[in-house]
DNA sequence: TACGCAAAGTTGTCTGACAAGCAGATCAAT
DNA sequence: ATTGATCTGCTTGTCAGACAACTTTGCGTA
């Protein structure tokens, strides 16, 4: 069954607006902090009604490229940072090699984070990831839904690592692939024994961080997300293998 | 001089209506490809006028949660990947720390890029570095800006590790932290020698990615990314050091 | 010079109207 | 039975106007 394309809309007066006053902050012709012109003004040099104008800047706004206040005017956000990002572009289908990608850089975060949280987790962190875990274990036990329990296992990881920025994404990417645990966790899942081997990976990450190993939990990392590749059918092959090596753990401390 | 927080204001009532709509989505009290309410029905909801509601949905549309069809409805973005990202909270300062805890993911992924450069990359990639290579040597001879040909330099790193989402998220953090560059460019930093540090660490980078040896690129990479958070005043002693390793390059062909 | 106030300007919200497009139902032709 | 055409009702996209809430500017007074 051949992948149908979604046919292509035009594009809305409020998104062509939006996209042109975005270039013109990404270009630097509206530098951080500048004073958009006015909506009357916008309103006239595009040659569209207000509402459009107020749209696009709404637009603006979600993307974090703006910021407003009420009677004094829009303004490019000065505020590095703040703009928002996104995976893939909007005519992107989704499709397996999009999201091969996109599993890759979620690779590459993950196992790093991995083996910052061995090296920098707390009582409380490892507290959290062990309720995960739990609530994993039983859910082998029952061929229960796992899903949840295993994403927050996930994020209990990037807590550990102490830095929003990690947290922020793999929870983002957790939450916008939630799908791709489904094939573990389902019925089918089950009976393949699929999430049994998946828990073994977990249970043997947690160990290398509860032991404060970086390079065990990078290794442990690794092979669990090209496991978790592999249920999906993502070829791995050309992965960044990130060497395991002898290594000095005092020099982490 | 202390750090003036902004002054907050009420948020808008389409803010608070997106956000409310998000959030079901978010929750999964909206599944993917499910129509939302029609518009006055939302009006109706919300007790908003119809023009906040549109509003609120262009700032959904914007963040990629919701596609609409004029005449159909709005709908639940069913492509997993399509929903954006932020780095920070809208909330958060532009302080050292938030600056820190991005550049430490910067630094994972561009270790990380520099690797998978070294092992994938074109001829065509390397004559894309090549030349922006070219261009900031002529800006260290010169004591010229060389900012823009550094972004270009890392871009073209990402592109030739083949993968969409990285090159995606190393052009949209470049981007974003532009001005980070400006102390290695300006006047005080070609004085003080910085520019041609960077550049050195640069031509390195470049050396191991020519050479096809992804344990040299990603050590040139680690100390070209640590260099640079120094230059900031950015403390890296906690950063995963990415071992180096003796390393079999045949496995990665 | 500093403060207070008014006027002008700007964003935020509401309302109403019409254009453009979609979904579903119905009917006719094959 | 299936396909194509047409119609109707509904929904989103855009426009215009009005008013509320807030900000900035300019002027007058102490």
């Amino acid at each position: 069954m051949p992948q149908i394309a979604r046919l292509a809309r035009p594009s809305q007066l409020s998104e062509t607006v939006s996209k042109t006053i975005e270039q013109w902050i990404v270009d630097g012709v509206m530098a951080p902090g500048v004073k958009l012109p006015t909506e009357k003004t916008l309103s006239a040099e595009f040659g569209v009604s207000r509402a459009v104008v107020r749209e696009a800047i709404s637009r603006l706004k979600a993307e974090g490229y703006v910021a407003s206040r009420q009677g004094a005017g829009a303004f490019v956000e000065a505020r590095p940072g703040q703009a928002s990002f996104r995976l893939t572009e909007a005519a992107d289908p989704a499709d397996a090699e999009t999201t091969a990608h996109i599993f890759e850089l979620r690779y590459i975060v993950e196992t790093a984070a991995a083996a910052l949280a061995a090296s920098r987790r707390s009582d409380a962190d490892l507290a959290r990831m062990r309720e995960a875990l739990l609530r994993m274990r039983t859910a082998v036990a029952d061929g229960a839904d796992g899903t949840q329990a295993d994403d927050d296992f996930h994020v209990a990881i990037a807590t550990a690592t102490g830095n929003p920025a990690l947290v922020r994404f793999i929870r983002f990417v957790g939450h916008q692939f939630f799908a791709s645990r489904l094939p573990t966790w389902n019925a089918e899942g089950h009976a393949a024994g699929r999430a049994e081997a998946a828990q073994a990976e977990h249970e043997r990450l947690f160990e290398a961080i509860a032991a404060g190993g970086a390079v065990a939990a990078r290794e442990a990392a690794r092979n669990h997300m090209v496991e978790a590749a592999r249920r999906l059918g993502i070829h791995t092959d050309h992965w960044d293998p990130a060497p395991v090596a002898p290594w000095d753990e005092e020099a982490l401390s």
